[in-house]
DNA sequence: AGCAACACGTGAGCC
DNA sequence: TGGCTCACGTGTTGC
């Protein structure tokens, strides 16, 4: 990285023939004198060509990143290289957490509510909402009729059942009617869908048999996806 | 794009100072003449030192993508930008299908079993097991008593609907006793439960209060992730 | 010696 | 007009 070229060399009389883009002598009296000075001429050429070559590959490889990475079709380079660096990260985390595929319950209950980075498909609007909390199967129904409070469709649910834990992962989707640009619509069914979790989990008896549900209309338990007796196996 | 730069302007008197990097005027007799034919001093300065942070942010931006890329520490500029390419398309490929996550339930019937490619984890044994089928939420006991009879494990559930039509992934795990080196007990317990997916499916009442198998859901149904409405009690 | 990869300054063009 | 991005040729360095 030698910042400061080490000298000038400025006047040496090679030139750029404005027609044909070839190297020439400039016409000068001093003809030997100055090809000695510096390399040959068919090596600057060879040197510039080569150094054309190069910059085609990169520029070539930046044009397929760029059809490949969407919305930097005027992009100048850097920000598309920066736009590239974000697009590798999502995909990253997308990737590796769901090519791994298994969701794993953790010991702590949790509500979780956030967009559904979709990674790929600007899609209509996704919500990811997940509830961590002990293997009751009984929770599916309320879980379901909380959701359904919500003006949500849900397209996805994902079920994990780990050491008398469980981990249940919703994927909604919004109506189109609303509009999805609207930040604050979606700040809304996000913490209408939190909420609604929550008060599941509120209602998760520590202990007891059956809960003293009330709150249902009708009595349609069950569903119990799978472990409606004993939690194990 | 103009290829040719359109003339030399070779020889005019700029120079880098090799100690400071900084541009000074070469010693010569016709100073006002040279000043005037180029650009000023100030212009000149500041566009090449414009120029070189336009470098150091591109340059920055590749070694970040260098520290994102494995293996890619001591490539030149191209080879890392193909490499980022062919990690793009991966990360791409597999995000779609496996990230994005949704699975699509098709318009035919369909009982899949396969080992489940875990991809990260070299888990002890796992089995993949899924069926597409009408929208039917009674199936669902069904299928969790079906296939609590196979000797497995339900690790994951994953329940998908559109259109009328579902499909339900599960993975299981089979017991670790049983040795899963043994490809023989494998093809034994996919075999079980390709059998007792299969008579679940058999059992769904093609048209019990409704016109069985028109081809086409022309009827957009609710989805009812798990609509208990008929079923148990 | 040659070849490849880099940083640099500079002209051109575009807001 | 200045600020910018880009392509170009060149000097330099390492193999």
């Amino acid at each position: 990285m030698g910042r400061g070229g080490s000298s000038s060399s400025s006047s040496n009389s090679l030139v750029l023939d404005s027609e044909r883009g070839e190297l020439v002598r400039a016409p000068t009296k001093l003809g030997q004198k100055v090809i000695s000075e510096g390399k040959s001429l068919a090596a600057l050429k060879s040197h510039s060509e080569a150094e054309r070559r190069r910059r085609e590959r990169i520029n070539s490889h930046l044009d397929t990143l760029r059809s490949l990475v969407p919305c930097t079709d005027k992009m100048d380079k850097a920000s598309l290289l920066a736009e590239v660096i974000s697009h590798v990260k999502e995909l990253k985390r997308t990737a590796v957490e769901a090519s791994k595929g298994f969701v794993i319950p953790m010991d702590i209950d949790e509500v979780r509510v956030e967009p559904h980075e979709d990674g790929v498909l600007g899609g209509p609007f996704c919500i990811r909402a997940s509830l961590c909390c002990d293997d009751r199967p009984e929770i599916l129904p309320n879980l379901r009729e909380a959701l359904e409070a919500c003006k949500l469709e849900t397209v996805k649910v994902e079920i994990s059942t780990l050491a008398g834990r469980m981990k249940n992962v919703f994927v909604m989707t919004g109506c189109k009617e609303e509009n999805s640009d609207d930040t604050e619509v979606r700040r809304l069914l996000m913490s209408s869908v939190h909420k609604a979790l929550r008060s599941v989990l509120d209602k998760i008896p520590t202990s007891s048999e059956f809960s003293p549900r009330i709150m249902l209309p009708n009595k349609r338990r069950r569903i119990s996806l799978f472990d409606s007796s004993s939690s194990s196996s």
